[in-house]
DNA sequence: CCCCAATTTAACTCTCCAGTACAAAATCCT
DNA sequence: AGGATTTTGTACTGGAGAGTTAAATTGGGG
């Protein structure tokens, strides 16, 4: 779908043949969808070789081995999440609205983006290592903070949010929320059904979960 | 710690040498630890054996194979955590009370079995699969609901929780927030951190989940 | 005391799979 | 064109680790 062997229109990056850069990623797409279904070493290089327009061979050319690999997917992965995420534009909001907005909208592309999710709960299985080594991924995730800590000054000047509300904070009850949901289907829905799961549960669990968000930065007397 | 060689006072259990039961809680605990540290694919039988005092060959003899041992390692450790949650007594207190000790304790319980929650992580990794064959694991899953369907039930008496609060959805909030707050303590803490997880930051959460579940059931005018 | 069934030990096999050797194209440079 | 360099295919290797073979040990019953 992505490259084409006719006419390459603009490609040939780096002074090379066909578009060294396509190559890489659909590797890399690849890799993200076996690492995310199987885990790191259930994965298989040669399953993602065969989920690829190229071979094994040039898996090892573009990325010396299985572990280089894996540090690549994942911090492709969290740069598509967090882009999509960058995207939102919350500034015309209220402070209320666009935290409603931001804690509604992460519900919803934790949802949409269950790779991602899987690729997160590989990393703390194996206890962050990977990524408590890449500099670039613990760049990407700055931004939310930020994100998160203009609402909060924003909430607090207009006096409606608690003085001790923490951004940090904040994002983790969202995150937890908002992963969970994707993270746990498996164990909860064996346990309890997936009842939560189908589109109406789903609806419901996310207003929930904004309601529980909002509550807990509002003062008291001024909750809705 | 469990078995002495000298005098075995009650063992013996099976008519038979030395107390087979007891090894195979020797291998289980062993296999849980293993297990938990390192996920299935990535533990090694040898290293379980080693955890142990008895050895590989005895681990094939008790259980089959590495699924079987996993299996029954996933049990073991669904059923030590659900029977700590099964002494906690709660009908002699307001359902508010009843329902924010229960919070808390869900917290402070996953906080204290971080081997549970890694077989959890593991199993949702694995989609599921182990979890979903195993009747006895469902089975001990049905005390939570009916515990938090009994204060439900209490509260809406009173008029103080809503009418249409879900004992499930209620268990989702609170396993969410609880169990994020282990299972991705990794990825949390090498992204934003590890502030949270220091005793007076997890105070701080388990403060805020109960006050955002309690949150959660109340009628809007009762809201303290 | 001797046999049988239940355990246990140690050494072994056999498969799977990450990673590689080697050479054949393909592409660029002059 | 022809040599240098980069890309790709094929077939292979080496090691790790799940699971096994087969013999030794133990305790109990007769």
């Amino acid at each position: 779908m992505n490259i084409e062997n006719a006419d390459p229109p603009s490609g040939r990056k780096s002074g090379w043949k066909q578009n060294p850069e396509a190559v890489r990623q659909d590797i890399l797409h690849a890799a993200i969808a076996e690492f995310a279904e199987k885990g790191l070493s259930t994965a298989r290089v040669d399953d993602i070789a065969a989920k690829t327009k190229t071979s094994k061979r040039m898996i090892y050319y573009y990325f010396d081995d299985k572990q280089t690999l894996y540090e690549h997917a994942l911090e492709a992965a969290y740069a598509q999440v967090r882009q999509g995420e960058n995207a939102l534009q919350l500034d015309h909001l209220s402070p209320q609205d666009a935290l409603a907005k931001l804690v509604a909208f992460t519900f919803d592309h934790h949802r949409n983006h269950p790779d991602f999710i899987r690729m997160v709960m590989i990393e703390n299985v194996h206890h962050a290592e990977t990524l408590a080594k890449s500099e670039a991924i613990q760049k990407l995730n700055i931004p939310v903070i930020e994100k998160l800590a203009a609402i909060c000054t924003r909430g607090q000047a207009d006096g409606i949010f608690r003085t001790d509300v923490d951004p940090t904070v904040l994002h983790w009850q969202i995150s937890a929320l908002s992963f969970f949901n994707v993270s746990n289907r498996p164990t909860f829905s064996a346990l309890f059904g997936d009842q939560l799961f189908a589109e109406a549960g789903q609806a419901a669990l996310r207003e929930q979960v904004v309601h529980m968000v909002l509550a807990s930065v509002y003062k008291s007397k001024d909750r809705p």
